[in-house]
RNA sequence: GCGGAAUUGGUGAAGUGGUUAACACGGCAGAUUGUGGCUCUGUUAUGCGUGGGUUCGACUCCCACAUUUCGCCCCA
């Protein structure tokens, strides 16, 4: 047997259910302010991904699907929807468009050469939405606020804001460079991984687990010391809007995320009653020397992207979608003649906006009672060649148990009006 | 990439180196000769993740691999 490949799996049933309904939830809510869809391919040329990410991080290294295709072309399965869209927004010009700032979501697949856990896999779903184009902390709390009210409407309340500021360009490298200072003659006093961090990610120490109760950390210095006013002024007035938005927030200066690219204000979505360990549903933060960097015009923008499949797994324990199958009629015939008419009236009450079925495994009539039960039809259509010779339809109400005939020209009158 | 655990029918699962793999749910058929949801009866894995090995004999022991899962790394 052909199984699927490690770190994927298959989306039907209820899970199905639940990948719809986080998705119809994100969309209609990107729609209601004023986001478009976007869809970019799902294989990128490698080198994409290699400039947005830098060529050091792990990321890269060994986290990537790249394969040569038969042209001889270095693609890359796309890990991150941002990228993608950046590319896009440069290849098509968009900056020269008449409403700006450009307003973008996405939905779809990722991929990501990882060892899968509960949770994480590697094929991956993710909604998120891109701006570019404004540098306004309206757009940063916009932002925020819209993946908020997403998570708050598939969650319930259960969501908060974890967010930080990493300042400008400037803030940002002076506050690294104290870091490193501070942090230089205590290293051997860290665990193994923050001494690798150290060279690689000075930055990303200060989110480590194992050091979280470390003296040394909490005696770190603070980001907040070393933004200029500038910066500090922007990220007080993007809190001012989200308490102004009623968005559960919390500043948490350990929140710095993986990348290079990130400026100004981070944040990351964090559940208040942790499922797992993996807490976090989704994140995002401002960039703005992404575009410029892969060669458009200097461009600001702010994003955010969550995790759909954690989502799933959550709402999933939380049980808060009505999962069971229904369906408005079924219909039952068990003779040729029955069975012509049954597919003629399905068809008409179906382009009436009935939902209906019948039995295609030429089961009994027994069977196909039970059958009805499963699928919690509202209506049973019992057919019978006699009655149909007079032009008549029995209708049994599922909820009264009442049984009648009906005229044959009357019958879907009768159950659009008993429904 | 590193370490731990798991893998028995459609599902939940018991099980022992010895010959026919419990039990339950579900499915199918019948009792009820074309009106179900209750009840009863019958039936439902030539096979115990895959491939090797040990043995007179393995689902049961050993090895490898695959997948799942928990943690580490990483998390765009």
């Amino acid at each position: 047997m052909i199984t699927k490949p490690k770190g994927t799996y298959d989306i039907y049933n209820e899970d199905a259910k639940y990948y719809q309904y986080i998705n119809n939830v994100f969309e209609s809510v990107a729609s209601l302010y004023n986001y478009e869809y976007i869809r970019t391919p799902i294989f990128e040329d490698t080198s994409l991904f290699h400039r947005t990410v830098g060529e050091t991080s792990d990321i890269v290294s060994k986290e990537t699907y790249d394969f040569k295709d038969r042209g001889d072309r270095s693609i890359t399965l796309r890990p991150e929807g941002t990228a993608g869209v950046v590319r896009s927004y440069i290849e098509n010009k968009m900056y020269g468009e008449i409403n700006q700032p450009k307003k973008l979501y996405y939905s779809g697949t990722m991929y990501r050469y990882e060892r899968p856990q509960a949770g994480r896999y590697r094929e991956l779903s993710q909604f998120g939405v891109e701006v570019l184009g404004s540098d306004s902390p309206l757009i940063d709390a916009e932002v925020i606020s819209l993946a908020y009210r997403t998570l708050e409407t598939i969650l319930g309340d259960n969501v908060t804001v974890m967010i930080n500021t990493l300042g400008d360009s400037e803030s940002r490298n002076n506050y690294r460079e104290a870091l490193v200072k501070y942090l230089e003659p205590h290293l051997n006093e860290l665990c193994s991984d923050c001494q690798n961090r150290f060279k690689t990610n000075p930055l990303r120490i200060l989110d480590c687990k194992v050091d979280k109760e470390n003296p040394i950390l909490k005696n770190a210095p603070k980001i907040t010391d070393y933004l200029n006013e500038a910066s500090q002024k922007r990220f007080d007035q993007v809190l001012d809007y989200l308490r102004l938005l009623d968005v559960d927030y919390e500043v948490n200066p350990s929140i710095v995320r993986g990348l290079d690219y990130y400026n100004h204000v981070v944040f990351e979505f964090s559940l208040n009653e942790g499922v797992n360990a993996t807490s976090i549903v989704g994140a995002g933060g401002r960039y703005n020397n992404l575009v410029e960097s892969l060669g458009g015009p200097s461009t600001p923008a702010v994003g955010f992207a969550c995790g759909i499949d954690r989502l799933m797994l959550i709402l999933k324990e939380k049980k808060e979608i009505d999962i069971n199958p229904n369906i408005d009629v079924y219909i039952m015939a068990v003779n040729e003649e029955e069975r012509t008419k049954a597919i003629l009236l399905a068809q008409d009450m179906r382009w009436s906006d009935i939902k209906c079925d019948y039995d295609t495994l030429d089961k009994g009539l027994k069977a196909q009672f039970k059958q009805a039960d499963r699928l919690n039809a509202r209506h049973l259509i019992i057919l019978n060649s006699e009655d149909l010779a007079k032009g008549l339809i029995t209708v049994k109400d599922n909820l009264t148990h009442e049984e009648q005939k009906i005229d044959e020209a009357e019958i879907l009158d009768y159950i659009i009006s008993n429904l």
